[in-house]
DNA sequence: AAATGAAGGACCC
DNA sequence: GCCCAGGGTCCTTCATCC
């Protein structure tokens, strides 16, 4: 499985079009939030996920450029591109970086020809080197002369037995670059070590078919990106951030390399655990993968099922070994953050506002779903979301509107005075628009419209807020039944001491995790 | 008793 | 050095509905 990352994306491409920033601290995004930042930018601290006014302090002289989204989803079209000459079955989690299964490439490139693993050099970064002397005309083969893209190749026998099996040609490259100075005394710029040819030839192994497409990426989107190699998704994602800039990194698919990865591998680096999963372990002292194994009596204790097998599984590197091109979406939003609101009227012009741009994104889509959801953020940060299904798949905005609209009444009714800082719509239960059929709309869901009406009348405003409070009255109960519950952990710990052997020597620290959790509300 | 909905969070890019 | 956009997915808990 091979992981691909292409480096500080949006920064990248800002910097490829616009020269005068390569040499600038700056970010990607807008006041409130950046998305990504330089190199530059992130020695003075500013990194991704940070509010830019922030960002600005840290780094008086940052420029702050706005998203560009077009750009970056031309460029993501032409990695795509790339990608799938390895793997047609490439999956992409976001317009960087995506999952490979190179199986199949690797049994077609065994049997490759020379040629077939040959990139013609169309660009050179304006960072490196251009002259003469570091930048020898590379003649590829002399029987075949300039090297276009590699096309099947019907001679074969002519071709010389330079490049076994066991021989890649990865050491003759590097032989040539080895040599070489770091930089060019003419002209100060970087020695294009890795490729000073007008084609570069790859050699066989695994290494040397992803530096291919590492290659290939750089060429046709003038980036670069970096890569991780090792026998499935988990262990990739993790590979492809040891290297980072334009770098690869492998873990063979042996046993000893997986664990020898694996053991020492802070558990934050795993995709899926983040700070508050990284805080909760490290409560139990777990901080590398392979305490999650050595404390597993405790961790099955308090965990769920499916997160039990998530963390065994993280402990010994296992992880898919197969990738899937993308499955269907199953929502779709729009959501706002504004400067803080009070006035109903503004919030309803808001709410119809998101609902129309919803609307025209599931047309678009050629979508239609049937589960609203409004979603608020007031000003003290809490987010709250309503939502309700109602009886017919649409795509309109003005019937979107109609129950979001209810769903924002109901929450303005229910607060002495809201004040908002972000409002979202969002759709789901989604269905293809051309899939369904005017019968299902019409009986099944005149039917359930009924019951749904009904229900609603006999729910009437007051009611609801007394309801509401009940329930909160309800919840602090389990909250205290959970809390007596945890200290009687101690009593439990005991029990299953005898039957299991559970070397639980922190018992006291596994109550003290066990109530936050339980009282996180 | 199993399935579905609703509300809230964690997490990812 | 700080509490955060906007697009998603998935998990958990509770209520409800046959």
């Amino acid at each position: 499985m091979v992981h691909v990352d292409m480096d500080m994306f949006y920064a990248a491409v800002e910097m490829r079009d616009d020269p005068s920033l390569r040499e600038k601290a700056m970010a990607v995004g807008g006041n409130s939030m950046l998305s990504t930042s330089n190199y530059i930018a992130r020695r003075f601290g500013v990194r991704a996920g940070m509010p830019g006014f922030i960002a600005k302090k840290l780094c008086q002289d940052l420029t702050i450029i706005r998203p560009h989204f077009f750009k970056y989803k031309a460029v993501s079209k032409q990695v795509q591109k790339v990608f799938a000459t390895y793997d047609p079955n490439f999956s992409m989690m976001s317009l960087d970086e995506g999952y490979l299964d190179f199986t199949s490439h690797m049994q077609w490139r065994r049997e490759s020809e020379d040629s077939e693993r040959t990139v013609p050099v169309v660009w050179r970064s304006e960072e490196m080197c251009f002259c003469e002397k570091y930048c020898p005309k590379y003649v590829y083969d002399e029987n075949q002369g300039q090297e276009e893209i590699p096309e099947k190749n019907e001679d074969i026998s002519s071709s010389p037995d330079l490049f076994d099996e066991d021989d890649s040609n990865e050491e003759n490259i590097k032989a040539s670059g080895e040599n070489l100075p770091d930089f060019c005394e003419n002209c100060e710029k970087r020695i294009f070590k890795t490729a000073p040819f007008d084609a570069v030839l790859f050699g066989l192994d695994i290494n040397e078919a992803v530096k291919e497409m590492r290659f290939r990426i750089e060429q046709s989107t003038h980036l670069t990106a970096s890569a991780g190699i090792a026998p499935n998704t988990l262990l990739s994602k993790v590979c492809s951030d040891m290297n980072k800039p334009n770098g690869q990194y492998r873990v063979l698919p042996t046993r000893e390399d997986v664990i020898n990865f694996i053991d020492e591998l802070p558990i934050r680096k795993i995709s899926g655990i983040g700070k508050v999963c990284e805080k909760m372990l490290s409560g139990m002292e777990i901080k590398y993968c392979q305490d999650l194994f050595k404390k597993r009596g405790e961790l099955q204790l308090i965990s769920s099922d499916i997160s039990f097998r998530y963390y065994m599984k993280i402990s010994l590197g296992i992880g898919s070994t197969f990738v899937s091109s993308h499955g269907e979406r199953k929502s779709m939003s729009v959501e706002r953050t504004f400067r803080e609101m009070t006035d109903r009227d503004e919030m309803y012009k808001k709410c119809l506002d998101l609902c129309n741009e919803l609307g025209g994104d599931l047309k678009r889509h050629n979508l239609v779903g049937k589960t609203i959801t409004l979603k608020i953020k007031k000003s003290d940060f809490s987010v709250k979301t309503k939502a309700q299904t109602i009886a017919n798949f649409t795509d309109d905005y003005e019937l979107i509107f109609k129950t979001a609209y209810d769903l924002l009444e109901t929450e303005i009714m229910n607060s002495k005075l809201l004040k908002l800082r972000l409002m979202g719509v969002r759709m789901s239960t989604l269905q293809e628009s051309s899939k369904i059929t005017s019968k299902q709309n019409d009986i099944k869901g005149f039917l359930t419209n009924m019951k749904k009406k009904v229900a609603k009348r006999s729910a009437e405003k007051p009611d609801l807020i007394k309801k509401g409070l009940k329930r909160d009255a309800e919840k602090r109960e389990t909250i205290n039944i959970k809390r007596r519950a945890s200290n009687n952990l101690k009593d439990m710990f005991a029990k299953i001491k005898e039957t299991r052997k559970v070397e639980a020597d922190d018992e006291d620290d596994i109550i003290v995790v066990y109530e936050k959790i339980t009282d996180k509300k």
